[in-house]
RNA sequence: GGGCGAGUACCCAAGUGGCCAACGGGGGCAGACUGUAAAUCUGCUGGCAUACGCCUUCGGGGGUUCGAAUCCCUCCUCGCCCA
């Protein structure tokens, strides 16, 4: 990549930046060390850490550094931006918990073997040693109140009905403090993050300036939006993660299949390594025949194949293929074997195979008897590819291949049920 | 420390003694239409029960009443104002 910088403009990941200039050139000069931080504030990272996480992985093939920076201490504290109300405050074991999932879901997607290209730290290591007295003598004596207030997402809480908490009012002094912490001791010299998270990131350039006189830069991508406004990875509902556990590479693979048309040129930009060039010509190739979904197709298999490698990726696009476009019913017995291990999967006993209600409730695809009732009322679950009603007796349903009930709810959602006996 | 106000289901929010499992909106799920898209229309959205109905729920606890989300007491949490 002769310019890093110009690429990611293209791919609209720059949002804010520092001094546009002085980045392209630092960047262009030589190896430099870039740091990403987030919050470990479940045991797993979601899509919407993806992001900086593969604008890291794009630094690191060009030969630059990548620092992932794990929140231990400003998970503690809880950053104020983008919420309404204070957060829960999470315990020392939730998040050493939480810390060490987190480092194996990065370390498929950043290259963290050699120092040189890439560590991962933890911010507690030198955030919990600070006496009080010297983070105000060290950190606060550098900013003003007036700059804290002034920032958006301090603004926003305190015109809200709940304010705001010193702790979390403190939050920005404490990233302020990493990145010149990253700075001292491995030389980083940029900071890159969300666009809700400008203000911090820019305290801690300012920060940077002060105490040590140096110019180091930073910038932010926009945050991503799908095109009906939601937050990406934040949809109400399930949150899609980054854990196997949770999200199996399967339903991970499904979150991008069902990416909108008017999302999926930048989603690709954003999310898939392939050249911009090559990214483009997809692109139009999908407004030429958008029903053939290639382009979603296409972004699936890149993220699933980032996230859990190769394998995975092409294990889920088969158990996607058998599931969507073929008729179940004439798989063979090795393509069940392969979905048993995609899609959520049960075995039940023949013998408490039959009533409905009460199946669809084993698998989970219902929450209660009453709401199986209430689905099957609607016509909304198949099995083995024929819609069920309450009186279905899945006792004399044929198996396939003699043992494989195929549950669906409506089409999204699957179940393979193995009845032994 | 004093005064005022608020806490309702996933979220916002109505309800101020029975017609309340609780209006409405959002979100979610499903059906139709489709392309595993969008938009649109429709249904559903506490649990048990085929059903009559029963049970649990309106910040926690206690009370009044035939009957409470609604009235009283108390505790907790939060906001605003005064000190």
């Amino acid at each position: 990549m002769t310019d890093l910088i110009a690429d990611l403009e293209a791919r609209n990941l720059i949002h804010d930046s520092t001094d546009r200039e002085a980045l392209r050139q630092s960047v262009a000069a030589g190896p430099v060390g870039i740091y990403y931080g987030c919050d470990p504030t479940a045991d797993s990272l979601h899509v919407g850490n993806l992001i900086g996480l593969v604008v890291l992985r794009r630094f690191q093939d060009a030969g630059h550094q990548a620092i992932a920076l794990a929140g231990g201490a400003t998970g503690m504290v809880g950053d104020p931006g983008g919420r309404s109300e204070e957060r829960n405050l999470l315990d020392q074991e939730t998040l050493d918990h939480n810390v060490a999932r987190i480092k194996g879901q990065l370390g498929r997607i950043v290259d963290l073997s050699d120092p040189a290209r890439g560590i991962l730290v933890d911010n507690r290591d030198w955030t919990e040693p600070i006496t009080v007295l010297e983070f105000l003598r060290d950190v606060g004596k550098h900013v003003t109140v007036n700059q804290m207030l002034a920032r958006e997402s301090i603004k926003v809480r305190i015109e809200s009905e709940h304010g705001i908490s010193f702790t979390e009012f403190s939050y920005m002094l404490l990233q302020a403090n990493d990145y010149l912490h990253l700075h001292d001791a491995h030389g980083c010299s940029i900071q890159i993050g969300g666009s809700d998270q400008w203000g911090n990131i820019i305290s801690g350039v300012d920060l940077i300036r002060r105490k040590r006189h140096a110019a180091v830069h930073a910038f932010s991508w926009p945050l991503l939006t799908a095109s009906d406004g939601s937050k990406l990875g934040k949809t109400t509902g399930a949150r899609t993660w980054l854990d196997p556990e949770k999200t199996s590479p399967y339903a991970l693979r499904q979150h991008f299949v069902q990416t909108a048309d008017d999302d999926v040129r930048q989603q690709l930009l954003t999310f898939s390594l392939r050249p911009i060039a090559e990214i483009e010509e997809i692109a139009a190739a999908h407004l030429e025949a958008p029903q053939r979904r290639e382009a979603q197709r296409t972004l699936a298999h890149d993220v699933v194949s980032l996230v859990h490698g190769e394998g995975a990726a092409v294990a889920a696009a088969d158990a996607a293929d058998l599931l969507f476009t073929s008729d179940p019913t004439g798989a063979s017995e090795e393509a069940f074997d392969v979905l048993a291990g995609e899609i959520p999967s049960s075995r039940i006993a023949a013998g408490d195979v039959g009533d409905p209600v009460a199946t669809l409730v084993a698998t989970g695809l219902a929450s209660s008897n009453g709401d199986a009732r209430r689905g099957l009322d609607q016509r909304a679950f198949s099995v083995n590819g024929a819609k069920m009603d309450e009186g279905t007796d899945l006792a004399v349903v044929e198996r396939l291949h003699g043992r494989y009930l195929l549950l669906r709810k409506g089409k999204k959602s699957h179940h393979l049920v193995e009845v032994f006996s």
